[in-house]
RNA sequence: GGAGAAGUACCCAAGUGGCUGAAGGGGCUCCCCUGCUAAGGGAGUAGGUCGCGCAAGCGGCGCGAGGGUUCGAAUCCCUCCUUCUCCGCCA
């Protein structure tokens, strides 16, 4: 959410940056009819409510003291009527602002690069080279069936397409990456984990922005307002909603494991096959709150973890800065790690790094104090996947194959893997 | 799921229609006393948000949330949420 108070000082800046986003520019103009009617009906319904506060006071200390207060009660009386018309106007005037304020995005960073869509993404740094092959490489749904590892005939029997059973060493090598990926975050870089409620209420999904606009998206529980979580970032990033952080407490960082579903609404015939684009899939999610000076100086370091454990595992990528056009509806600066897949001789997301400044935090109410006495603020909150793990395991399976069909373990696994260095089929 | 109880400021807690921005206590801050500590005496402290204003300030809201009754609600009524106890069920 923006900030009311910015929006109506500053316009024109904002204007600028949504035509630079490529959004319509419509809705604003919404914004100071509404804004200037709700201030307008404030004032009217506080001088009214004002009134009716003195005037109340007197009928007690005429009611004290025995005498009649007729004359004032009738006067209130019609003041509060008057006041509960103004109300009304007003509770409708507020909830139609509020409504707007939830469906209009993020401002972006400056240091954004400007563009329509994915192809004007700017790539910041890559790492690692990606396999040569001497053989025709095999995607990671065939050597993962082969290898048993996956099943997704059974998985739509039992349940319907993107779904998958893991098996064996496949359901092996995804518990130890959730592993191995906890380990290294908490241990090394200084996360708190957390493992969050799978299903948030409504409230949670507004605060960080996926609802009111992406209902469609997420898979609603039918006899209870609750959401299957997209992303382990609602429930955490919503665990400080309403309150008021103490200073001394930042940065706040958690790292978070979580299934995570999504309904894929308006995908339908992409990334039909293997772990990609699944309704159901684990992630490791780093979640951070911090003070406003000090997000950007996140961004990098969360990213940086992020890229360790890829790294770490020896599997090449890049990074990408987000241009305007494909920052998303939520994010003042995003950036996606790619990781290499030859199924699709190409880098495909496998996390994304997200500066939110205050946009969340001002929708979801969290805030913290300088000092005791001081002035609240908002935080700036961040988050970026630790990462996908069922992508990750994808590109193990295909960045590790040979060309006998086995897949080399990655060395940081092997202690996970019972001490196995080689996934074969027996 | 059934029966019951409760939700008041940082914490505990009083308060069933007007003088309650909310008793009392704890805590916290300052002062006095005291060789230090403990104990004691005195004074002070109350959150957040919205509107107007350059500001000082003024005003609105506020006692789990939202509605309602009333000239006036922490107090009465309705709905919801949460917590606790007992019973049932269950990983």
């Amino acid at each position: 959410m923006l900030d009311a108070k910015y929006l109506r000082e500053h316009m024109d800046d904002v204007v600028a940056k949504f035509n630079k986003r490529g959004e319509n520019v419509e809705e604003l103009k919404n914004f100071e009819t509404l804004d200037h009617k709700r201030r307008s009906l404030i004032q009217q319904t506080e001088e009214l409510k004002q009134r009716r506060n003195e005037v109340s006071k007197q009928v007690a200390e005429y009611k004290r003291e025995g005498k009649n207060a007729d004359e004032l009660i009738q006067e209130t009386k019609e003041v509060s009527t008057k006041m509960k018309t103004l109300d009304e106007e007003l509770r409708e005037v507020e909830q139609n602002l509020q409504q707007l304020l939830l469906t209009l995005p993020n401002l972006p960073h400056e240091s954004v690069p400007q563009g329509e869509d994915e192809s004007d993404n700017e790539e910041v740094r890559t790492w690692g080279e990606p396999p040569i092959f001497s053989y025709e490489a095999k995607a990671h749904w065939e050597l993962g069936t082969e290898l048993q590892m996956l099943d997704f005939e059974r998985s739509s029997k039992v349940t319907g397409s993107r779904f998958v059973f893991y098996k064996g060493l496949g359901a092996r090598l995804e518990r130890a990456l959730i592993n191995y990926m906890m380990d290294v975050h908490e241990s090394e870089h200084g996360y708190e984990e957390v493992i969050p409620p799978f299903m948030v209420n409504r409230e949670s999904m507004t605060g960080t922005g996926q609802l009111p606009k992406f209902e469609e998206d997420s898979f609603k529980i039918r006899e209870e307002d609750y959401f299957l979580v997209p992303t382990a970032e609602v429930p955490v990033t919503n665990m400080h909603r309403d309150e008021i952080l103490n200073v001394d407490e930042l940065p706040i960082k958690n790292s978070a494991f979580s299934a995570c579903f999504r309904s894929e609404a308006g995908s339908a015939g992409r990334d039909t096959r293997g772990l990609i684009r699944q309704h159901q899939f684990n992630k490791v999610e780093l979640v951070t709150f911090v003070k406003p000076e000090e997000s950007y100086e996140m961004l990098e370091s969360l990213t940086s973890h992020a890229e360790t454990i890829l790294q770490r595992l020896q599997l090449p990528y890049r990074v990408m800065n987000m241009c305007t056009g494909d920052l998303g509806f939520t994010a003042a600066k995003k950036y996606d790690i790619e990781v290499w897949l030859p199924s699709y001789n190409d880098f495909k997301e496998i996390s994304s790094c997200s500066n939110f400044e205050a946009f969340q935090a001002r929708r979801a109410n969290i805030r913290f104090k300088r000092e005791a006495k001081g002035k609240t603020e908002f935080v700036h909150t961040l988050n970026g996947s630790g990462l996908a793990v069922g992508r990750t395991v994808a590109a193990i399976i295909e960045n590790y194959q040979q060309e006998d069909g086995s897949i080399v373990i990655p060395e940081v696994l092997r202690p996970y893997m019972g001490g196995r260095t080689v996934i074969e089929s027996t």
